[in-house]
RNA sequence: CGGGGCGUAGCGCAGCCUGGUAGCGCGUCUGUUUUGGGUACAGAAGGUCGUGAGUUCGAAUCUCGCCGCCCCGACCA
């Protein structure tokens, strides 16, 4: 993408309203903008990440076995009043009436539906064990929505729901929700803990919390220090396995680790003292087992090899897609802007031309674009007829992971400059040998 | 939903107390200039001062209602 062609509306001062650092960057970096309290409108910079962290949060579904659907954001009543939870829900539902006086909701999670999809199809035991979920937008009408993405009140959101015959079933779906999430989150460049955690209103008995570790987080939260460290890394899991799996999920669960909700005092000061570690945390997704709650009160129930028939055991298990940019971005900033992780960036490398106009500076600037792309890669190139503070400035604030400088100065030796934004180091080299570099940093992802 | 604050040009703000022709910086547009970290000069465009009512000869300014947004708490992917 040429910048002088695109559509970045990023800003100089800070908007006054925005608080938090991912709030500010986003509206700054012309990510989004906001249209109502809690309500963004994703604008093309904010919108490619959000797709990077879906398409990511997919693969790695699919890779675990788990298939995709698409529900609707506006669901009927009716559904709700058979859980029940129509009533229960309160003020958060956002309640809609179509011209026939139908009621209607937009739809703040799933489990209603998904449990109405399943009954509608699905008889037998040999159908199970099933695991569907979705990427859909989600509303729930917060009383005071804040912190940008983080807290909306509409937002993007993967939920997946399981169906399995027996609760042991359903537990080896749990298990392989959480390994899956581990690697979700390290794909993005992420440290997400799972921490035991209450089950609030969608009910059951086992649920783990996610958390990002981020001083403006909004769960305190109590952990090891030897809990961030451990890294699911290169392994191969095999998502059959149930033993496999229940391993690593007690290898990342065993240490202590707990929300202010399920904190327990006793057990946290029995770590060393010198590991015992008291932060903030960024929510970024949960899992539970909630057994029969919804096909008991919804009838989804199947035949058993006995001639019985029996309600499945089910859990429902969610990733925040929209706040993931934003915690992304509270666990990586500086007070230059955005530092995105290879795994979730907009664009893998920016073209920098510090003299727009000049002739050897144009063609190696449009020599290294077409290079990137052929290599597969996206490359943003600022051929705006900026000075070279301000294309640097920009540069720095969209927070791309890479950059290539190319000046006068070092073309007429053949070198342009290679550099990190996180650390900031440059390294001279020529246009190939950069290329080379970038695409092999993409490669090894 | 309790407490606090704010609404004036695309963004950031001043003006309001003490009513009298709506301003500044950035951005945008035009021209010139400059060119390795948000450049300089000259000119231009852009505002029913959130909204409705009231007081007044006269309201951005005073009074009341409404709407919107932000922050702190109680609640949540």
């Amino acid at each position: 993408m040429r910048l002088s062609r695109y559509f970045l509306p990023v800003l100089k001062e800070t908007p006054a309203d925005a608080q938090i650092a991912s709030h500010r960057l986003m509206l700054r970096a012309g990510m989004i903008k906001q249209q109502q309290a809690g309500i963004y409108s994703w604008l093309p910079l904010g919108f490619k990440v959000l797709k990077r962290i879906e398409q990511i949060v997919h693969e790695e579904q699919v890779r675990a076995g788990h298939i995709p659907l698409l529900m609707p954001t506006l669901q009927p009543a009716d559904l709700w009043q058979e859980s029940g939870r129509y009533d229960a829900y309160g003020p958060e539902m956002l309640r809609i009436k179509d011209r026939h006086g139908r009621d209607m909701l937009y739809g703040p999670t799933n489990e209603e539906m998904i449990t109405d999809i399943f009954r509608s199809h699905v008889e037998s035991y040999k159908s199970l064990p099933l695991t569907l979920y979705h990427i859909q937008w989600k509303f729930r009408d917060e009383v005071r929505p804040r912190f940008g993405v983080m807290r909306g009140r509409e937002f993007l959101m993967k939920d997946g729901y399981n169906f399995d015959l027996t609760k042991e079933d359903a537990l080896h779906a749990y298990n392989r929700h959480m390994v899956s999430y581990l690697r979700t989150y390290e794909r993005m460049g992420l440290t997400a803990i799972p921490m035991r955690a209450d089950s609030g209103p969608i009910g059951g008995d086992d649920t783990h919390e996610f958390l990002v570790l981020a001083e403006t987080g909004e769960s305190e939260v109590f952990y090891d220090a030897q809990v961030p460290d451990l890294k699911l890394g290169e392994r191969r899991v095999d998502y059959d396995n149930r033993d496999e799996v229940a391993g690593i999920c007690e290898e990342f669960t065993t240490l202590y680790a707990r929300t202010d909700e399920t904190h327990d005092e006793a057990l946290f000061n029995a770590i060393p003292e010198e590991r015992r570690r008291v932060g903030r945390g960024i929510e970024v997704g949960q899992i539970f087992y909630f057994g029969t709650k919804y096909s008991e009160a919804m009838g989804a129930t199947v035949n058993t090899p006995d001639q019985g028939r029996v309600p499945v055991h089910m859990g429902s298990h969610g990733i925040g897609v929209s706040r993931l940019v934003g915690a992304l971005i509270e666990a990586n900033h500086d007070d230059k802007g955005i530092i995105w992780p290879e795994g979730v960036t907009p664009f893998h490398v920016g073209i920098v031309n510090l003299k727009q106009g000049d002739v050897s500076c144009d063609s190696a600037c449009e020599a290294l674009y077409r290079a990137f792309v052929e290599a597969g890669l996206e490359p943003l190139y600022d051929d705006r007829a900026e000075r070279a503070g301000a294309k640097f400035a920009t540069m720095d604030l969209i927070g791309l992971p890479w950059r290539i400088t190319v000046g006068p100065r070092g073309i007429a030796s053949g070198k342009v400059e290679l550099t990190s934004r996180r650390t900031g180091e440059s390294e001279e080299m020529t246009s190939e040998e950069a290329v080379e570099k970038v695409a092999a940093i993409y490669a090894a992802l």
